[in-house]
DNA sequence: CGGTATCCGCCATGATACTG
DNA sequence: CAGTATCATGGCGGATACCG
């Protein structure tokens, strides 16, 4: 097996993907501290549609991250809950988090740098 | 400020975001070693087309992780690096890559075992 | 409560062609 | 070599309605 992110081939590159995808990152943030409800995860996670939360969810069941129990009182009840392996990658994305969190200030203050320096048609014949 | 990943009007979402997509994972495990040039880069990063590079790079530029330097020789040449911001988030990435190339086989076998279990229509009213 | 189903706009991405 | 420009498209993700 190939076993490299870089080759075209290798699936693992997919996995790459959905970890680091928008939402999953946050969701499995947000298990980190124990199983959570449909609806508490909701909440939490600020903007997330039901329709992605959902196949946010489903995803990372069926990868084996996350379990999914049902407790059939009423009104029903849903809780999710990192397995071992879900909790194996919380450390790498948390650190991912809390990057984004300690840098975003002085990206931002690259960015408006940058865009200062090229307003698109300025300095003329600029070779780019 | 906010500085929390989980607050919708946070910034720093977007930012995560931008170093967990795709290519940027792997553009900055590239430049990890050194500065590159496209073709090298091109070569390297399997699969990435001419002008999802240019727009990874250009955003990371943008972004203040790396920088562009141009050597005026003929024909042209153009080298990326890492600047100290870049390399700053370099650790959490690689983690994220190596988990992803450790664990894409048993995220596999999950996947298996999953859409086995789940045939679409199988079990009549199972509540889901 | 915790979903599923459907419709749909829009943007990210790829393919192709051209340039300094 | 290292791009830019343009066009085409597929799927991501939101909105809405309905179900067990």
């Amino acid at each position: 097996m190939i076993r490299n992110v870089y080759s075209k081939e290798c699936p693992c590159r997919g996995l790459l993907d959905m970890v680091a995808s928008r939402w999953t990152a946050l969701v499995i943030g947000d298990l980190e501290d124990g199983p959570r409800r449909f609806s508490e995860l909701k909440k939490r996670l600020e903007g997330i549609s039901q329709k992605m939360l959902t196949q946010t969810l489903r995803t990372l069941e069926r990868d084996g991250l996350v379990t999914r129990t049902v407790y059939p009182s009423v009104p029903l009840r849903v809780e999710y809950e990192l397995t071992e392996l879900g909790r194996s990658v919380t450390e790498p994305l948390a650190a991912l988090r809390s990057w984004a969190q300690r840098n975003y200030e002085t990206v931002a203050e690259a960015r408006e740098t940058f865009d200062k320096a090229e307003p698109v048609g300025a300095e003329p014949a600029t070779a780019r």
